[in-house]
DNA sequence: ACCTGAACACCGTTCAAGT
DNA sequence: ACCTGAACACCGTTCAAGT
C-alpha cells in the first residue's frame, strides 16, 4: 500500500470511530469523509461497504474482548454469579456503539459478512466461558454456543434501540442464566 | 373528515399495508404515496411520522392478536408446552413485516410511541397468559409483563434481522420458558 | 496506483399555490 | 379544509479527470 493511501486509511478509520461513538453505527459517511479530509471516492476505494468500515473500527476492541474474558473467567463465585456477570460484560462489548448490538447479532453465524472475523472473536470468548461451566456440568448439555450469543445479543439489541440501562437489563440476563443452567 | 380526505387516507394504508409486507417497515414512504396516487404532502398530513402510518397498518391486526391469545389459553398439556406455544405465537403476531419485531419490541414500555396503542395490546395479551400460570403457581413470581415481552421480542428481533427459521428460533424460545418457570 | 470532486439517483420533508 | 407537486436538503454511490 501506497504511503498516502496508508495515511488516509488511517484516518477514515480514526475519524469513523469517533463518529460511530457519537452518532452510532449508522452515522452519515460523507461526514466522515469530510471530515477525514478525503474525498468520498477514497472512502469508498477503502471500504466498499459500510460494513468494512465498521470491522476495521473494531479490529483495535479485539483485544479488549480477550482481556474482559480472561478477567470473568477468574470470578469467584456461583457459576451463576461467574455466568450473569459475563453476560453483562458480553451485553458492554457489543454495546460500545447505538446500532452496534443489532448489527453485530444478525451477523453472527454469517460466513458472508464482513465482521465476521469480530463475531468469531465474540463466539470463541463465549465458548471459553460455557466450556468451563461445561467442566462443572453447570449447564444444559443442549447449549450451542450460537444461540447463547444471540439470546444475549437480543436482549442487548432491545436494550440498545430502547434505551435501557444495566439495570433494566440484568433481570432479563438472569432469565437467561437460569434457562441455561440445569 | 372530509370525503375525499378519508378515500385518500384508506388507500394510503391499503397500499402501505402492501408495501410493508414486500419490502418491509423502512420502504420508500414516496413509493407508497406514489402506488396511492397522492402527492407526497398529503401522505404526511394524515401521518406527520412513519410510525403514525405503521400504527394505522397495524389496526386490523388487533383483532388477530386477541383470537390468537385466546386460541393459546385453551392449549392442552402441560404449563411450559402452553407458554413455548403462546411464545411461539407471539414471534409471529409481531413478525408479519420485515424490520417489525425491533421497532414494536423497542417501542414497549414508551408511552410517547404512536404505536403504544398497539404495544398495549401485546402486552395485555402477555399478561393474560402470565396470569393464567400465576394461577397454577408455574411462574416465578418476580417476572414483569414487560420484560417478558422484551425478552421474547428480542429473540424474534434477532431472528427478524438475521433471517432465521421456526426451528432456529424454538429452542431459543425453550430458553427463555425454563428461566421464567420455578 | 491512488485521489478528487462533480454528478447522479433516491428519499424525506416542506410549503406556496390551487380547488 | 384538503390536495398537489415543485423545491430543498441530505445521503450513498459512481466515475471521468487528474496526479
Amino acid at each position: 500500500m501506497r504511503a498516502d493511501a496508508k495515511r488516509n486509511y488511517d484516518r477514515i478509520v480514526e475519524v469513523a470511530r469517533e463518529v460511530f461513538r457519537d452518532q452510532g453505527y449508522d452515522a452519515s459517511l460523507d461526514e466522515i469523509a469530510k471530515r477525514a479530509e478525503v474525498g468520498p471516492g477514497t472512502l469508498y476505494r477503502h471500504f466498499p461497504k459500510r460494513e468494512n468500515l465498521l470491522d476495521a473500527v473494531m479490529q483495535s476492541w479485539v483485544d479488549r474482548v480477550h482481556e474482559t474474558t480472561d478477567k470473568a473467567l477468574t470470578h469467584e463465585g456461583s457459576d451463576r454469579e461467574l455466568l450473569l456477570n459475563w453476560f453483562e460484560e458480553y451485553v458492554a462489548l457489543i454495546s460500545q456503539h447505538k446500532g452496534g448490538p443489532a448489527k453485530i447479532t444478525s451477523a453472527m453465524g454469517n460466513p458472508d459478512s464482513p465482521i465476521m472475523t469480530k463475531c468469531q472473536v465474540l463466539s470463541e470468548a463465549n465458548g471459553r466461558v460455557i466450556e468451563r461451566l461445561g467442566e462443572h456440568n453447570a449447564l444444559r448439555d443442549d447449549v450451542d454456543v450460537i444461540q447463547v450469543c444471540r439470546l444475549v445479543g437480543g436482549v442487548a439489541t432491545v436494550a440498545d434501540q430502547a434505551g435501557l440501562d444495566a439495570d433494566a437489563v440484568r433481570p432479563m440476563l438472569e432469565v437467561l442464566a437460569d434457562g441455561l443452567m440445569r
